[in-house]
DNA sequence: ATGCATGAGCG
DNA sequence: GCTCATGCATA
């Protein structure tokens, strides 16, 4: 009763994992060396690995014309425009940018006719406060973090959700993305270097949105198309507690630790082995988890540079409690993080000002989240 | 919004 | 077997 294993999956690879042979999308390049020219990829002289594994996704093949439905449309946010997202050619929806979409980027669908004139001057939106100086070489932790924000807010005020973005991306750029890895993206929640690799395709997109006053361009769901997952194991609170505990002691349990452990715990070895990946991933994030050890002191104050990487190679060796100033560094976070309305936004922030605790945890350490499973 | 999972790439 | 990017499924 510890764990909720819906199905008796072995493992993942063991024998029959079925899925699908999908085949892999042809397309074997990568997708930055794809943009339309202009981003000269900031991580270009960031990733020192020889290899970046990316693991490129399928790309869009085809552009269909599909919409969201008009979920949050009656909202305190000031109505600048009627409807964000006009239906293609149904109706060209009141300009809510109604400037020019300029470098002639934009997709066939709109362009109805706010096409007033294309400056090729301004990459920028034209009228819009011409912020920060577009830091494309190397975006440090405040950049992004400052992207991240004014991007959701411009993201919502234009009408999109997180899957939406991450589909146009596919049919923008040949990136589509989930709407996990935008809303991940939104919230800081990836690596840096994540982050550096996704901000040019998202501030193209906000170019592209903003220009146009709405162009629904999306592909079709093209998410979990074969793939047999294994059901996702609901672990039980106190075991991951036991599993917090244990992180805390050893992050990087040998296989054997790790089998002892599952034994200990009544979960598969392969759970546990993927429990401590994700966590250490995840503490690997701009914005990780608060772990409120008992050792929890900052004792690191190496403010990475604009060369910066978020995890300075030292992974938690071993006496892992140190390079936590992760927080400090991106305290401004005025994210509202676990809220209930996703696509709302306060008409007014909490200022700027030193509101901001250092620290400002989604779920402070909670070793037993109260999910009432 | 996030937990668990997959898989490429790399030793 | 790990890291890392990414996402299905779910809370």
């Amino acid at each position: 009763m510890n764990i909720v294993n819906s199905q008796g999956y072995g493992h993942r690879d063991a024998h029959e994992m079925k899925y699908m042979p999908q085949q892999h999308a042809p397309v074997a390049h990568n997708p930055w060396v794809g943009l339309p020219h202009s981003e000269p990829n900031p991580w270009a002289s960031m990733h020192t690995h020889p290899g970046i594994h990316q693991d490129i996704k399928p790309q869009p093949s085809e552009v269909a014309l599909h919409h969201r439905p008009p979920h949050h449309m009656g909202h305190s946010w000031q109505p600048p425009v009627s409807s964000p997202y006009s239906l293609a050619a149904s109706n060209t929806t009141s300009p809510l940018g109604h400037h020019a979409a300029a470098y002639g980027m934009l997709p066939p669908q709109m362009h109805a006719g706010h096409l007033r004139e294309l400056h090729c001057e301004s990459p920028v939106t034209p009228d819009h406060h011409i912020h920060h100086e577009v830091e494309e070489e190397a975006p440090t932790s405040d950049d992004l973090e400052a992207f991240a924000k004014s991007f959701k807010q411009r993201r919502i005020k234009l009408g999109f959700t997180q899957a939406d973005v991450g589909l146009a991306l596919g049919t923008l750029y040949g990136n589509v993305f989930s709407q996990t890895t935008i809303c991940r993206f939104e919230a800081l929640q990836l690596s840096f270097k994540n982050m550096c690799k996704l901000k040019p395709l998202l501030q193209k997109w906000l170019e592209e949105a903003d220009s146009t006053t709405g162009s629904p361009t999306s592909i079709d769901k093209i998410a979990a198309q074969g793939r047999k997952r294994k059901k996702r194991t609901s672990i039980e609170v106190s075991v991951k507690g036991a599993l917090e505990q244990h992180f805390h002691k050893q992050p990087k349990p040998s296989a054997q630790e790790i089998s002892q452990l599952a034994d200990t715990l009544q979960l598969e070895k392969e759970v546990v082995r993927v429990w401590f990946c994700n966590r250490r991933q995840k503490e690997k994030r701009m914005t990780p988890p608060i772990l409120n050890g008992p050792d929890t002191q900052v004792v690191n104050g190496t403010t990475p540079g604009p060369g910066q990487q978020m995890t300075p190679t030292s992974e938690y060796g071993q006496p892992r409690s140190v390079d936590i100033p992760r927080e400090l560094k991106y305290p401004a976070y005025t994210h509202q993080t676990m809220h209930g309305s996703p696509t709302h936004l306060p008409p007014q922030h909490s200022p700027p000002g030193p509101l901001l605790s250092p620290q400002m945890p989604p779920h402070s350490v909670a070793p037993s989240h109260t999910i009432t499973h």
